[in-house]
DNA sequence: ATCGATACGGTAGTAAGCTATCAATTACTG
DNA sequence: CAGTAATTGATAGCTTACTACCGTATCGAT
């Protein structure tokens, strides 16, 4: 990461992101931002000169969590030939973040835009899933690239706000994959493309 | 409707309503309440009055769309055989009602729970639509009354967000309610129940 | 027509998000 | 280790959401 900061710069951006996680998480999302500021030890313009509002702090704190826990799972689900458990696995550690991070979640604005974006930049990652999974016959053919991510934000972000217990969100999570399958668009001719 | 209120508050009611459809409708869900109270002809206090802040605000005029745009919908097919046509038509009038009302929808806060909250209303209209569903071997026989509201809540709240293309929007919908075809819940032993 | 209850407009005040400015401090470069 | 450029904290100021209060106007029942 050689961004072109200072030393002390570098350091202000995470003390900040970290104390910004912590009020977040705590209350509802409320949490004003001179209260992350003085929490990080940091004046106010120092938080406003790094991230200029409060969506775009949120959104660099989900960008952090989501380096952390949700990459190594898509690195690692690159080379899978399962891809109904690969992107189980992904929508559920994508709903479980969403679950915890209420607050985090309330402030970032628009979550499955926000988790797509995020998705797509790994769009490479889901490719050769996709391709295998076709030819493999466990994903319908009329599928393309774009829908994945799609697919995963619709899904994680509704769960997000709808469903609270974690049996109800895996059987939802169950259920949409079905759709996934190639039976389907075999099995319906009511069901045909757009 | 035979609220309490004086005549003239609920006049009151109305144009602030009416304002703020407008004033939410133009920018992007940006418009101050002093704005729409000014439009509406009203004092600010009366605004807070009757709608004790933004969110609220914006629930009553999406309350009010729903109420004439989907409501019909929903007595129209509570007599109807064909699930799966039916789920469509109701899913694609929300998502177009989201897809017009940006502004309306950045107010409004969390609009799968709105979403699903103004559907459960009329759980009683799904529930026949379930049973004859299942009994014509249309739907799942795994799913319950409570998965439609969801299922739709999930759907258009991710594609207001995601997708603006109508041929899109439809080919996504089309794919959610083939998750909702019995094929798969026989076809896919791994995708048992929670 | 009267009268009490209800609703109203206006205004003052608090808190938060956000912008702008600037002198003082601190990190990097040679 | 000195000079310079980047970064900082403090502070002042604007806008908007929201609350509280009060005197006045209007409704609606008798």
């Amino acid at each position: 990461m050689a961004t072109g900061l200072r030393s002390d710069a570098r350091a202000s951006i995470v003390r900040i992101l970290d104390a910004a996680r912590r009020v977040f998480a705590a209350g509802d999302g409320t949490g004003t931002l001179d209260r992350i500021a003085q929490e990080a030890g940091v004046g106010i313009a120092t938080l406003y000169r790094h991230f200029p509002n409060r969506q775009l702090l949120a959104r660099a704190v989900y960008d952090r969590i989501f380096a952390s826990e949700v990459e190594p799972l898509l690195a690692e689900f690159g080379r899978s030939d399962a891809p109904r458990s690969v992107l189980l696995d992904v929508a559920e550690r994508l709903a479980d973040i969403a679950d915890r991070e209420r607050g985090l979640v309330a402030a970032l604005g628009n979550l499955p835009k926000v988790t797509r974006e995020f998705l797509d930049r790994h769009g490479d990652t889901f490719a050769p899933v996709l391709v295998r999974g076709q030819a493999a016959g466990n994903l319908r053919p009329d599928m393309v690239a774009a829908d994945i991510p799609n697919i995963l934000a619709m899904a994680v972000a509704g769960l997000g706000a709808l469903v609270n217990d974690g049996a109800t969100r895996r059987r939802y999570l169950s259920l949409m994959l079905d759709a996934l399958n190639p039976a389907q668009a075999a099995a319906l001719p009511e069901a045909g493309r757009a």
